[in-house]
DNA sequence: GACTCGGCCCAAAGCGCTTTGAGTGAATAA
DNA sequence: TTATTCACTCAAAGCGCTTTGGGCCGAGTC
């Protein structure tokens, strides 16, 4: 069923069907409720590409995601960023489109969607510093909105973050309250501008107390189960071992928490960990006092306010860009304790 | 840049110009290469509305999502399946489009994305038990394929599977041959149809060899990591506790490897603990010897070829339905070992 | 020389919608 | 009464592409 079939079945013309589909004001209200008992009755809705060529708009967001395994965006957040944003894009009448790319070629991928009009906006992801694709999107009049955002540029663009430096500094406070002085810092990728501001808020705590970041404690990496594991085995068996580790992610937590028992050490009493949450649904729950104590913040959330902000963006384009920071909390669990006296 | 004005740049028609960029033999091999040129100096590639509304087609597949927590798909495994398919559309002119719902209304959505005409196919995840979304899809004629597949339905239709049952089967037998002979299941939801195969191998393993499945030491629901933690914590107070687990899910394994160190027993020595392994790019990698022994199969893989076998079916819609069978390994780790002597 | 036949190319229709500009009849105002 | 407005409705153009159905021209055939 398509217009002209539905409004010769009414008795109208495609336009007023059209209008009356569309709520413009120019049609009667009983006409308006014809039409609409008509279009339910036959199970009609417009053809999106037909409406899109029409309208110049597509009802579609683009979220490119680069292929490489070095890619922070592959990972066990996705699934959960994605959900919290299809929420927002199914309750406003879009649709999710999911770029798979080879790694270098993520800015070919913004342009061709743009050439092609394929989508009406774009979700940043997993910025880097001085992330090269923001002048990009910016060049080619694409409205978009960052997860996280990029140091170091000079434009003003609409990003959502948490407050990484903050939350990080808050739990090196945390474990240096409790007395820990070794503390270890097990980051992703610092090329991300989320793991700088993280190695940033530990090390301005570091230095509020007067004391120098280790730069031997300090590791960066792909933040794989893995890595944790090894990371965490490494410092360990260090001549002197850090007590307490503060992790980006968690599942290196999980391969921290192995390489304690690998050492016999007991998480929450000799050595403390404190991990980031990002609040994913299957590993959160259950437990009264969680596992881990962490930084936590729930990418759903974060996934359905940037999606928000992306369709009024793309609403209003000349609107100035908003910024906004989450704040993560601080919660207290079962793997934190006082520093072991030496 | 668009049809006409390339054209014009060209002194052609735009008849002319598209069948030079869509291959057709009617143009001069000279033409066609002054009209590619052209085409890329000005950095022109068709609408893909425009184009759509055309051909009638999108070059899209969708992906409908469902939002409930309780669902199994928004998980680990979504964003390794996805790159996958990712990688195939990519390689094919396919975009992905992803649709998140509410979870009764599923099957709206697949009407409304065909009615709009919004997508060519479907991947259809985590089938249950008689699916009725399969008769739907056949219903609506819209090419689909199954990631997983669905008991108790007459119908003929593509799907791609992991040997479920036979991977629990040996896994099972795995366990048997080392002695065990209380074996705990810690299942996923059993109306998701994978559940309920691989349970349907692990009785199957242990009625080979007299034995009788006890339904106390079988566990489903959703597959989290505080799931694996409380439900071996339940399994091992018991009063005849198991001396092994077959666990689901990576996660919910890391749930189970939580409780036994709770109880001070040790992985691969008092209890062992077999799970299946997605391959997940984040938990996989690093040791020689891995953590878990596992039934493992690439949901990576799953999705390029899930994806491949749908552009296929696209392509020549008249092809009887394909079915595959991936088997999953059987890989030793460290988690497994001879049952205790009691 | 007339005729066919490829090889190339083009004009125009059509995909299904939105939107502009106009028209109609009825109601109100002058 | 005539003019003006208002509330509805419609015809037709246009979005940017593909595709059908020719048309033209030069080469080959008889």
């Amino acid at each position: 069923m398509n217009l002209k079939e539905l409004s010769a079945k009414l008795n109208l013309s495609p336009t007023t069907v059209s209008r009356a589909l569309n709520g413009y004001p120019e049609v009667k209200e009983e006409t308006r409720r014809r039409v609409l008992a008509a279009a339910s009755r036959y199970d009609y809705s417009p053809n999106a590409r037909a409406q899109g060529l029409a309208t110049g708009r597509s009802q579609a967001i683009g979220h490119v995601i680069p292929l490489s395994t070095k890619h922070e965006m592959v990972n066990p957040i996705f699934g959960d960023f994605i959900a919290g944003a299809g929420e927002t894009y199914s309750s406003h009448g879009y649709e999710m489109l999911i770029s798979v790319v080879e790694d270098d070629r993520a800015e070919d991928a913004y342009r061709s969607l743009k050439r092609r009009g394929v989508v009406d906006g774009i979700i940043l992801h997993g910025p880097r510093m001085e992330d090269s694709r923001i002048p990009l999107l910016q060049e080619l009049g694409l409205p978009f909105v960052v997860h996280g955002r990029a140091s170091g540029l000079p434009q003003d663009y609409s990003w959502l973050d948490v407050n990484n430096r903050r939350a990080f500094q808050r739990a090196t406070d945390f474990l240096l309250d409790l007395g820990h002085r070794r503390i270890a810092l097990i980051n992703g990728l610092e090329t991300m501008d989320f793991a700088a501001r993280r190695r940033a808020g530990f090390e301005t705590a570091l230095t509020a107390r007067g004391l120098k970041a280790d730069p031997a404690l300090e590791v960066s990496g792909e933040m794989t189960e893995a890595m944790g594991h090894s990371s965490a085995l490494a410092l360990l068996d260090r001549p002197m071992p850090p007590t307490a580790f503060l992790v980006s992610s968690m599942v290196s937590a999980m391969g921290v928490r192995r390489a304690l028992e690998d050492r016999g050490l007991r998480m929450g009493v000799d050595v403390s960990v404190i991990t980031h949450d990002d609040a994913l649904s299957y590993f959160t729950g259950g437990d009264d006092v969680p596992l881990f104590t962490s930084t936590r913040s729930s990418v759903r959330e974060a996934g359905r306010q940037v999606a928000q902000m992306l369709i009024d963006r793309i609403d209003s384009p000349d609107a100035p860009p908003r910024q906004v920071l989450m704040e993560a909390e601080l919660t207290v669990g079962r793997s934190t304790g006082p520093a072991p006296t030496e």
